[in-house]
DNA sequence: CATACCGCCTGTTAGC
DNA sequence: TGCTAACAGGCGGTAT
């Protein structure tokens, strides 16, 4: 996302939006006035900047409304294309510019992502300012103002476990199932392990160790696991292939050489090294499940 | 209140 | 060969 983000930053930074067209009802199910209202809404604006929180990105809109939100869930692309580029078959909606230039066109194959608009309101600690419908998205490990300290502080502080505490965007954005796997793997966590026995150390480390596979994947250009991932320009990433345990069931782990392990897990996969990070013992009575 | 988990979508692919 | 079922996954809503 944050490669999208830049992406949007270059390309439509500073362009005045002609027509605004969307091409398929579920991409705008969040604009409940419906997709005439949406066009009109967005006709003459100017973009002033591409914000990014978590898996959301903004485009801040002059004289009103406020911004115009891109959600890609795990299918959508914005692609900077030429006005005569083929539509494809899973294209949603097209920005057409008051320059004439290149378009700004979403491609959402799953249906799971979809633009809206909203007002911006100032954050809580007032650093900034962030849409409203998306102020219980926390920040993320890459945010300059993201709180390492606070996070290992809640985190200990429920009863849940780690994988699921990564996936809670309103503790923590930007993790989704494959960056918490590779997250973890490097920590060497078991995603099972109970929050609130794991040390402050221990979670400063698993925090570290996201830096670093979000800095990775940056540095390549963002993941693409199945090349539905692009950047503006429709080139995708690569980190898919120095993925350490995601993905890579039954083949040996980069560290010790045991075969990783896949395990169903909410309706999804968890890819972990059964020797680095072993399946922590289950809480028994002489423990306490509140201790 | 905190936590757990389903269902939304559709194209690809594994398996029969 | 042709079909079915599993799978991918962020997140809002609902159940516990």
């Amino acid at each position: 996302m944050e490669t999208v983000r830049l992406g949007l930053q270059r390309w439509v930074v500073g362009r005045t939006i002609d027509t605004f067209d969307l091409l398929h009802p579920r991409a705008g199910r969040r604009h409940l006035p419906g997709a005439a209202d949406f066009a009109a809404r967005l006709a003459g604006r100017t973009i002033s900047s591409a914000q990014r929180r978590g898996k959301y990105l903004w485009l801040p809109l002059d004289g009103g409304p406020d911004c115009l939100i891109a959600h890609l869930g795990m299918s959508g692309q914005l692609l900077v294309l030429a006005a005569d580029a083929d539509d494809g078959p899973h294209l949603r909606a097209r920005f057409s510019f008051a320059d004439a230039g290149q378009q700004l066109r979403f491609v959402d194959q799953r249906t799971f992502g979809g633009l809206h608009l909203d007002k911006l309101v100032p954050t809580v600690d007032g650093a900034d300012t962030v849409p409203s419908g998306i102020a219980h998205i926390a920040r993320d490990p890459l945010d300059p103002q993201f709180d390492d300290e606070g996070w290992v502080r809640r985190v200990r502080g429920r009863h849940t476990t780690i994988k699921r505490a990564l996936l809670d965007q309103s503790s923590i954005s930007g993790v989704g199932n494959i960056y918490a796997d590779e997250a973890l793997w490097a920590a060497r966590l078991h995603g099972d392990r109970p929050t609130d026995r794991l040390s402050r150390p221990t979670l400063r480390s698993l925090v570290s160790q996201l830096r670093t596979v979000f800095g990775d994947a940056l540095a390549a250009g963002g993941t693409s696991f199945d090349s539905l991932y692009v950047n503006v320009n429709g080139q995708s990433g690569y980190f898919d292939r120095s993925l350490n345990a995601y993905g890579r069931v039954g083949q040996a782990c980069p560290r010790c050489g045991s075969p990783i392990s896949r395990v169903a897990w909410m309706n999804r996969s968890s890819y972990f090294c059964p020797v680095c990070q072993p399946v922590p013992r289950r809480r028994t009575g002489a423990d306490g499940v509140r201790g």
